[in-house]
RNA sequence: GACCCUAUCGUCCAGCGGUUAGGACACCGCCCUUUCACGGCGGGGACCCGGGUUCGAAUCCCGGUAGGGUCGCCA
């Protein structure tokens, strides 16, 4: 008996209303003193029979900064909605106003923006009484008070919430309550210990503010999201949400829990812990694509592909919820990385150019007094040299400074520009001048011509040539950097070299 | 403490009763290149433990253990 990948059965609780019914309106029937509202709820008979189209979201809180597990959840919803041509909503859950700000909300949408995860609805700006899109608004917990104190009315008019103590508490059902997951199949969730003293819990705080569980299901339900997909973190509490869908007499959304990221060493990853910001992956020079990559593997694995190397645009196509793995995954910077190269080294010229102009920039680096088709011919030497942006200087820097500003790194001029080599750097700079064709060819064959004649390796041509010309020993290919520099400056920095070694 | 989820190389995944247990990243060696890389070839490395079921279990069941999660007038 193979296991359960949930999705194959239906959920076994279509309580409370005739599944036709519940069918038919797809949104749960207002109860009496329910508004109208539904500027998007369409109550077509006609289509019944088409599946719903698929809505979800992402609810981030802003806390100051977007963590990599939000952010693969925001992609895990993001692609479930691009492969089924549904929509994906993004609703801010600020609900705890005082650690909540327009600033921590910018990060959300520009980390979102930076992904490349563009949402159907929602916010336009990190201002919660600017401007949005979509027709379930507002998007923002914040300033949907008014729909939660008519839900809250509703259920106590149902009897199903009761004030004490100044806060309004919900009814909960005393029954395990069966979570049909897409993910781990279904899951029975009994009351613990601690609930069943008392079972019941706060919808709205004695402050007036109401609680999470509440306003989520509130608004899952008022946005007519048919598709949770969420954390983990969440699994044990969708049995509070489930019951207050039915106190609602509506159908829960379907639930796909996703497994957490942990860090390598297995622990929780929490914000100072590295990588958990996505922040870090712009200020390290990350490719967006890479991230992406990265994430949509973590937890989930496509049974149609046969490579990893993916595109967000190629991974949309493939993602089953059915796919996604249950157990969490650690966070691992070394294959991010690799990503990263893989991505980093298909970028069209103009691309990888344009990034590593930025790059260069960020450190103090001007290319901007440079003609465009030397920094795009300096840049590309280096596009399959190191794995991040943020090393790119120390490959092309010496393209970017006066030739008589090489900075000879201490080592390696010890090593290389020496009295002994004065002579080699001479001949060389002799034979480069006389070359016909400026290019790596040509300069190959006369490096290598040279070190035939003078009887020696050729390394020992090598090792000064690039020195005096680069200050470091490792660096682009020889020739091709030669070719890039051009006649000219290999001249002086070969010059001013052998001045250098000679003393 | 109670409840829930999970358990294959160091890491991420494949495997869904019969495989020499496969791939990727990382690691090691060799080749290429007299830079560093890339690339090519090769190597080491795993089914948490114990019981069942079965002719046969990494795969199914039970128990244990471990990791994670939840049990807030936090989200």
């Amino acid at each position: 008996m193979p296991r359960r990948r949930g999705n194959a059965q239906q959920p076994q609780h279509r309580a409370h209303l005739p599944a036709s019914i519940c069918q038919l309106l797809r949104i749960p029937l207002p109860s009496p003193p329910i508004v109208d509202e539904s500027a998007a709820i369409s109550y077509s008979p006609g289509l019944m029979s088409a599946p719903a189209p698929v809505r979800v979201r992402f609810a981030p809180s802003p806390t100051g900064y977007l963590h990599v597990g939000g952010a693969r959840t925001a992609l895990f919803n993001w692609l479930y909605a691009r492969r089924t041509g549904g929509t994906f909503v993004l609703r801010i859950e600020d609900t705890d106003n005082a650690r909540n700000s327009q600033a921590a909300v910018d990060v959300i949408l520009s980390g979102l923006r930076w992904l490349g995860l563009d949402w159907d609805e929602g916010p336009l700006t990190g201002d919660a009484d600017g401007p949005v899109k979509g027709a379930f608004g507002p998007y923002f917990q914040s300033r949907r008070g008014e729909i939660y104190r008519r839900r809250a009315e509703e259920l106590k008019a149902k009897g199903m919430a009761y004030e004490k103590d100044g806060a309004l508490f919900f009814r909960m059902t005393r029954d395990p309550v069966t979570i049909p997951d897409q993910v781990v199949g279904d899951v029975v969730r009994p009351l613990t210990d601690r609930e069943a003293v008392d079972p019941d819990w706060v919808l709205i705080r004695s402050d007036g503010v109401p609680v999470f569980h509440f306003v989520n299901v509130v608004d899952d339900l008022e946005m007519g999201i048919t598709h949770v997909i969420r954390g983990e973190d969440h699994l044990s509490n969708t049995a509070k949400h489930i019951a207050l869908f039915r106190a609602f007499g509506a159908e829960p959304p379907k639930y796909a829990h996703i497994p957490l990221i942990l860090n390598l060493d297995g622990s929780k990853m929490s914000k100072r812990d590295q990588g958990a910001s996505v922040q870090s992956y712009v200020d390290e020079g990350y490719l967006p694509e890479a991230v992406i990559n990265y994430l949509s593997l973590l937890g989930w694995s496509s049974k149609a592909a046969t490579n990893e190397l993916f595109t967000r645009d190629e991974i949309a196509p493939l993602f089953e919820l059915a796919d996604i793995n249950r157990s969490n995954a650690r966070f691992d910077l070394k294959k991010l990385e690799h990503f990263h190269f893989e991505h980093a080294r298909r970028l069209s010229p103009e691309r990888f150019v344009s990034i590593g102009v930025e790059a260069l920039k960020k450190v103090g680096i001007e290319t901007a007094g440079f003609d465009p088709a030397y920094v795009r011919a300096a840049l590309l030497t280096a596009q399959e040299k190191g794995k991040l942006f943020k090393e790119l200087p120390i490959w092309t820097d010496f393209y970017f400074v006066n030739d008589d500003a090489v900075v000879y790194d201490a080592e390696a001029k010890t090593k290389a520009l020496t009295p002994a080599s004065v002579s080699a750097l001479e001949q060389l700079a002799s034979r480069f001048q006389s070359l016909p064709e400026y290019t790596a060819a040509a300069l190959e064959a006369a490096l290598k011509g040279l070190a035939t004649e003078l009887g020696v390796k050729v390394g020992v041509l090598i090792a000064p040539c690039r020195v005096g010309c680069t200050g470091r020993t490792v660096g682009p290919s020889l020739y091709h950097l030669l070719e890039v520099l051009g006649r000219d400056r290999v001249a002086r920095r070969l010059a001013r070299a052998r001045t250098v070694a000679a003393s």
